[in-house]
DNA sequence: GATGAATGAGGGTTCATTCAT
DNA sequence: AATGAATGAACCCTCATTCAT
């Protein structure tokens, strides 16, 4: 389907991917303009619809191709011995972070996608994620041994308790980054790390035996 | 600057307000047709734009108004005397889901207005949201009393694991309402808040004497 | 439906549907450029659609108007007590001729529409002219007195040979006009009339007691 | 002008041939897209353009071809012997409904092109046609004999009457197969040439001695 | 105050044509 | 000869905004 574009040469393929994702991103997809991705990407108009026929079809294969980066910079980087519950979320939080500052464009791209209420593409959007995420999710939380959680607790509650702490968290450090510039450029994953695993530890008093 | 507007008859009024909220929230601001907003209010294209200048001034009208209207709700019904941070958080959440029921629309444009991608107005909502929002906070969480924590515990990380779950509840329900038209039209309040206290409880036996 | 259109002052609706009539007649309907028609026009692109919506509305609205014209210029100028077929058809012969004459546009109009290819308006065309035709056929027929006729012939395919020729003589005068800009500005109604009762006179010979 | 395509294998020229031909036919000249042709005859886009350089070279390229092959059809295939009018025509609509079955994409193209209304190659066609149609004609009606009709008719007229009435029946018959695709799929030559020569009784009763 | 006709820049999309390979 | 990526002008249409009435 897109095969076109996939023989591209590698520069030029990025421009492309990270001028519409861009886009797409700050506007969201309605407002985004194929005229500002294609001055961005340095092409001409009809060299898009050549290769992605249309807005709707450039927006899918976007999708796409940020859930594939994001899955695999998950899979692969996942470490599936480590079962305890916090530990295993301490690890997607850093891979979380990690991906944005890899990746920022495709990361914003992705969290305008959530949110995305054009109709056009809305069903598109839900369809797409609903499967992918929920196999996503399933594979996170592999092997997660929750033995350690004191006697008595509602475990699949406190899990979910201990995943909105992590979101809460990460959340908060997103905003911060997206809010400040300087804080952007500097920041210091151990240092955030630190303090993430200071959250961490009231869970685990709270929690464990 | 709106004064014209505010001058107007309660019922005109109101009619074009719906009509707006309604028109952004379900469309987002670039999408949002002011023809649609005229057909709905039932007056006439010039008339909006007598009363408002342009698209972006009505939708930072019907911010500051959304806005006023949720500060009131929770302002004038929020119990200062219940110092409790747990309790004080469950009073919120009940505050919040009473909002919904009673201005839905109200809601979903605030909402919506979140989530906004468009370029034009996103540094309004942000300077906007920015200054109320930690005013409302400190209000909310005004005479807090957290005496009642463990020994030893840092209160401020503890408050914020308290508030990342109160939200993290409060979006899953949200996110039911969204997905779920059928959920949306039978919801029972009572079995909410009876599940949130379950959630509650687990905070409390993990934090508190 | 158009009734934004039809309460416009007299000069500027002539000025739009002759700009829309001209620019169908000469290109077809996929070809026919609304650009090129607000330009004939002298009014603003969105105008155009503010009126019509889009391009097929606008096309279909000319037929309907051109349609309505020339069934008026027939039904209430023939002569309905003129019995004989042969002097019928001539009527309608100098009928068509003054309609050219009159309204050249639309007659070109009419006539590319017939020959529209365009699959998007073809039913439309078809639907329209199919029942008018019909109709129209059958009252330009009325009361038709065909008793003068030789013993033994066959009345119907008699009366198609007449109408054969009448088409093929009045095609044969169209193709002149069309192709021979100094024959068509000079042309009298007179002689071609005197010339077509010559053919008259034959079938007269041929085919009347 | 068109050597380059001419020395080409004759399989593929065919190919490219009949794509062109079935592309123009269907949708006319604008609407025909150079893309289908070449996806039709499984070539490049470069390639045809290449041999014609330009699409309008390709239509008229296609007028000289069809237009050859039906001038051979009819010069070669007419019994020159035959010097009665009538008989000559009738020999003329069976040559044409033989071509029909024999080139159908071939005579749909020439039908198409006659109705024509692209401006573009409107003076082409007709330029071609004109020279070309009328040499035909003479040809067609080379040797003919009209002594055999009555004293005093104006020859030239009825021989008029006479070709407008066979274009009149073949119209009719061509209208029905166009129209009516069952009739298409099983219409019988023979019956069809029985009805005609009803026809062409009664012009020989009205003309002929 | 109130109307809605009028504007025109910008939207996504198509397509004949060019040109480096 | 043969390819198909690349171009850009033109297409129809939308819409916030203006302005004469």
């Amino acid at each position: 389907m897109f095969s076109k574009f996939m023989n591209l040469e590698i520069e030029k393929k990025e421009r492309i991917i990270n001028a519409a994702l861009e886009e797409f991103a700050q506007k969201g997809y309605k407002n985004a303009s194929t005229n500002e991705i294609v001055k961005k990407a340095n092409i001409s108009k009809g060299l898009l619809f050549h290769y992605f026929s249309n807005k709707k079809n450039l927006f899918i294969f976007l999708l796409d191709y940020s859930m594939d980066i994001v899955m695999n910079e998950f899979y692969s980087r996942l470490d599936y011995d480590e079962t305890d519950i916090i530990k295993r979320w301490r690890q997607i939080a850093i891979l979380k972070i990690d991906l944005i500052r890899k990746h920022p464009d495709l990361h914003e791209f992705l969290l305008a996608s959530v949110t995305e209420d054009s109709i056009e593409i809305k069903q598109d959007i839900e369809s797409k994620s609903k499967g992918i995420l929920e196999d996503f999710y399933k594979k996170l939380l592999l092997n997660i041994d929750t033995s350690g959680f004191k006697e008595g607790l509602d475990i699949k509650r406190v899990s979910e308790i201990i995943i909105w702490v992590v979101q809460g968290f990460s959340n908060r450090e997103l905003e911060k980054i997206k809010h400040n510039s300087l804080y952007k450029a500097n920041y210091d994953v151990n240092a955030i790390m630190a303090e993430f695993d200071e959250y961490i530890e009231l869970l685990e008093n709270a929690f464990y035996k």
